[in-house]
DNA sequence: CCCTCCACCTAGAATGTCAAGGTGTCTCCG
DNA sequence: CGGAGACACCTTGACATTCTAGGTGGAGGG
């Protein structure tokens, strides 16, 4: 199949795509579904669209985050139509799944935090 | 090699550890190179002690990350003894890793940015 | 002299992301 | 009616990074 895409596809990607921190999807994800049901196509429009297309999610790295996700118990799915009249899977945050999220984000925070404290030891003095 | 170490070395490190964001132990480095030469062990204890014991680098992640860098030309080292009268390489950043920290510092902000979107939607009412 | 801490290192497993490819269906347009 | 393109699902294999779990040797204290 052929590389070459539609040309107005390329115009955000384009410029280096930043890699996703490794660790960060199934957060993302979870967040994102915090909302209600969504399908995988939806989720990774969602994500890039609130992240301001800093954050693009690639298939070959969603599904598997998703199946991920399943096997642990934290999200779940049900079939239906999209609201493009397609074979959609809705997925949806279970109850160990909003806690899981809980966890995940409280990590985040500690862990950026920490990050920002070392990249700012200019304002150290109080 | 007994796994028991000193009761009051676990402290800390006992509470369920975090594991370093896949990425960032590049960026980690050479923000603390970015104050003067350091060896590798004093390296691992900047980092944690800045971050308030939060991030926590192990040995095997740290040299790996060191070799890195100096395949890439971001850091070189000299041999001396250390503060303890022991052999230790000196690591210090060289001028292309001083460019390499400001580009990956800049990919870390945009990156923490746009999580931070997705994370807090609440406030999102102007 | 033995033990611990310091300071260096490596090999192998585990993990997660990405690049690249593949299926089928729906809709629009010529 | 036929093709193009978006939508929505998926998998495989390569890749990079971190962690676990070891290993060396020397300094200094008891």
């Amino acid at each position: 199949m052929l590389r070459c895409m539609s040309p107005r596809m390329a115009t955000r990607a384009e410029k280096e795509r930043i890699a996703l921190l490794q660790g960060t999807l199934d957060l993302l994800i979870l967040q994102t579904l915090r909302r209600g049901p969504l399908h995988g196509h939806a989720i990774v429009k969602e994500i890039e669209q609130r992240s301001e297309a800093v954050l693009l999610v690639e298939q070959g790295s969603l599904y598997p985050a998703l199946h991920r996700l399943i096997r642990r118990g934290w999200i779940g799915f049900e079939e239906g139509p999209s609201e493009n009249n397609r074979r959609a899977k809705y997925y949806r945050l279970t109850a160990s799944g909003k806690k899981q999220l809980a966890i995940e984000s409280g990590k985040w925070e500690r862990m950026a935090g920490a990050i920002a404290r070392i990249l700012r030891p200019a304002e150290e003095k109080a």
